[in-house]
DNA sequence: GTCTATATCATGATAGAC
DNA sequence: GTCTATCATGATATAGAC
């Protein structure tokens, strides 16, 4: 029985070509590669998405606005909780990147593959990718940004906006590859195989807190800039 | 008998390369722009290098043999005049990312653009570059571990491996983009133009010594890993 | 060692039948 | 909406003159 639902086709697209991209970047897949592996006609890319940014610019959009309002959602619920306090440096933290980190065992939502495919974008050079993606950004970045001015209240602004990009970039490198751990690991460690992403979480919190919360440059080592909480 | 003279026409086709790559990626960036920006033949490429692989390859190996060597030589000094007591961390990491982020003031070594190049380059999916990177790697990260190890003896080794993992993520995302920044900051910080790697290493210095000695997860927050010296 | 010229193939995109 | 067929372009790599 032929399927009546026309947006299967889009949908087995977008799922063949976030795992490509993933996989070999964006300019290492080729359209005929996409196609192939969804099973459908070369044209049908053109004809969904009008060409292969547009392509590019649809996979990201699927998972990012589902990201971001789940992280704005979360953000207005602790806020809300907290009335006029200002929140946790660790809230704000886990609502912004323990939200990240748990989409990875959600596969309705992309799972492993978005989340690495994501971390290795961020950092690609190509000029459209990382306009649109700051596009995509710019209001929860600033949401949480500005949460963390409040939080953080005696650190210097421009030292929170230096250590939420310090942040971005330990969580995006460790969700780009498992694999780039084992460059690091490799005899050390027993390979985990796929424990991955789930014991990633409380470590990388704890990582990114530690460097979040550690004594200002240029001063003295026992200055903390430490703020309301210390727990999480 | 070491290589004749063979013309600053390999030296000028690297250079380009090194470029083009941080601007553009590697697959982004064809054969015919990198000779054409050498202002060499087309040919000339694969004369010297054999293919675009081999290119690409001598690219970082000519930066990358220094810096490891470099590295290595600045930890040789501190344990040398250590004697047999451990090195403190903010020394060991120090040696490893100080020495690659004073790097950028040193154009005679690719300064600012073999350090975007890099960062960019150790999230890249391509197979064969980063089993090449592993290869340059190994053996400094083996001895920059194990002083790890040395310095953090009540740290769970596989916890150094995590957070060594997580620090190089901060440092290649901080390395890969000034502009990257720029999504994160627009509105609030004034454009510092190129202060950039300047200021960036006491910061980032900061935020990765804090990570590192981040209380363990899992554990009660008071609980410091925190080892032999606090100070810088 | 460096060039011109070219071989060979893959790419993204489109036109038009059904 | 989906197909086949094809276009124009660009890719890497090589042969052979100088």
């Amino acid at each position: 029985m032929p399927e009546i639902r026309s947006s299967d086709t889009r949908e087995r697209i977008l799922d063949t070509a976030e795992g490509l991209f993933m996989a070999q970047g964006y300019e290492g897949t080729s359209m005929r590669q996409i196609t192939a592996g969804a099973g459908v006609n070369l044209a049908a890319v053109n004809y969904h998405f009008g060409s292969k940014e547009g392509l590019l610019r649809e996979v990201f959009r699927r998972r990012l606005d589902w990201l971001n309002d789940e992280r704005l959602r979360v953000l207005d619920a602790m806020e809300s909780a907290a009335g006029t306090a200002p929140l946790k440096p660790s809230q704000i933290v886990d609502a912004f990147f323990g939200t990240l980190l748990r989409m990875a065992d959600d596969e309705a939502h992309g799972g492993r593959v978005f989340l690495r495919l994501l971390g290795r974008t961020l950092t690609e050079p190509s000029e459209f990718i990382r306009a649109f993606l700051a596009n995509e950004y710019s209001v929860v970045m600033g949401r949480f940004t500005t949460a963390l001015f409040r939080a953080l209240p005696d650190v210097p602004r421009a030292e929170i906006v230096w250590r939420f990009h310090f942040m971005l970039g330990a969580t995006s490198y460790a969700i780009a590859g498992t694999d780039t751990l084992r460059l690091v690991t490799d005899w050390h460690l027993d390979s985990h195989a796929d424990e991955g992403a789930t014991r990633l979480l409380p470590r990388l919190m704890s990582f990114l807190l530690g460097g979040l919360r550690a004594p200002l440059p240029g001063g003295d080592d026992s200055v903390l800039p430490h703020a309301t909480g210390a727990s999480s």
